[in-house]
DNA sequence: GCCAGGATCGTCT
DNA sequence: GACGATCCTGGCG
C-alpha cells in the first residue's frame, strides 16, 4: 500500500482545465487542516472572466508566474479565493478552489467558521479559504512547501467520477463548461446543475 | 425552499 | 467611483 504522494509541479504545467479537473479528489492540506477538493473551477488567460484577461497588474502578476503557485485574491473586499497556478511560466492561468469535503482539523476549522456543520463548513471558495485560515500573505507560496500540501488521490477517491458545468457568480464567458466537481456530490457549493458527465480524474 | 438585499474594500478606470 | 471568481440573513410562502 502506497501514501498518497504529494503533487509536483509537473501535474500544474499543462492545460488549466485538465489541472481543475484532476484535481477532483485530490486532498488539499494547509496547516492541520484541510479534506478532499469536491469543486473547482478553470480561468485561462485568453477567458474574459478570467483577472489576468486585462493583462498583467501587481494583483494578478502571480498568475503570470510558475505553475505550483497559490493565487490569493480578495473578492467582494470580503472573501478570500483560493487558486492553484497552472500552465506554463508566462501562461497566466489558474484553477479556482471551490469546495473541499473536510477531513482533518475539522474542529479548527469550526472554530475559525464558527458553529457550523460539516456541510457548509468549506462548501464555497469564501468557506473553505477562512477555515484554512489562508490569507493575502499566502499569495504566491510554493503549493508543495508547508503550510500546503496537495496530495493525489486517496484510493476510494482514485479515477472517482467528475462532471462538468457552467462557472459560478461571473458575468463574463458564463456559457464555458468549466466548473468540475465530484459526481459524489457531497460538501460541493452548488449541488445544483452539473450538466455533462466527462472522462473521470 | 427560494429570492432579494446588504456587508465591505482592493483594484482598476 | 464602479464593480466584483461571495456569503449570510431575513422575508415570504
Amino acid at each position: 500500500l502506497s501514501r498518497p504522494r504529494a503533487l509536483g509541479e509537473g501535474f500544474f504545467a499543462r492545460s488549466v482545465h485538465e489541472v481543475a479537473h484532476d484535481l477532483i479528489g485530490c486532498t488539499l492540506l494547509f496547516g492541520g487542516c484541510g479534506g478532499v477538493i469536491v469543486e473547482t473551477e478553470s480561468y485561462d488567460r485568453d477567458d474574459p472572466a478570467c483577472h489576468a484577461f486585462g493583462g498583467r497588474t501587481p494583483r494578478n502578476e502571480v498568475l503570470f508566474g510558475p505553475p505550483g503557485l497559490a493565487y490569493v485574491y480578495i473578492s467582494y473586499g470580503i472573501h478570500r479565493m483560493l487558486n492553484m497556478v497552472a500552465e506554463s511560466d508566462g501562461h497566466a492561468a489558474a484553477a479556482l478552489i471551490r469546495a473541499i469535503e473536510p477531513t482533518a482539523g475539522v474542529a479548527e476549522m469550526r472554530r475559525r467558521r464558527g458553529d457550523h456543520g460539516l456541510g457548509g463548513l468549506c462548501s464555497g471558495p469564501g468557506k473553505l479559504a477562512q477555515a484554512l485560515g489562508v490569507g493575502l500573505e499566502h499569495n504566491g507560496a510554493s503549493l508543495s512547501r508547508a503550510p500546503f500540501r496537495v496530495l493525489e488521490p486517496a484510493a476510494d477517491w482514485r479515477d472517482t467520477a467528475v462532471v462538468a458545468g457552467p462557472r459560478i457568480g461571473i458575468t463574463r464567458a458564463t456559457e464555458l463548461p468549466w466548473r468540475f466537481s465530484a459526481a459524489r456530490n457531497r460538501f460541493v457549493s452548488r449541488p445544483r446543475p452539473p450538466t455533462a458527465a466527462v472522462a473521470a480524474a
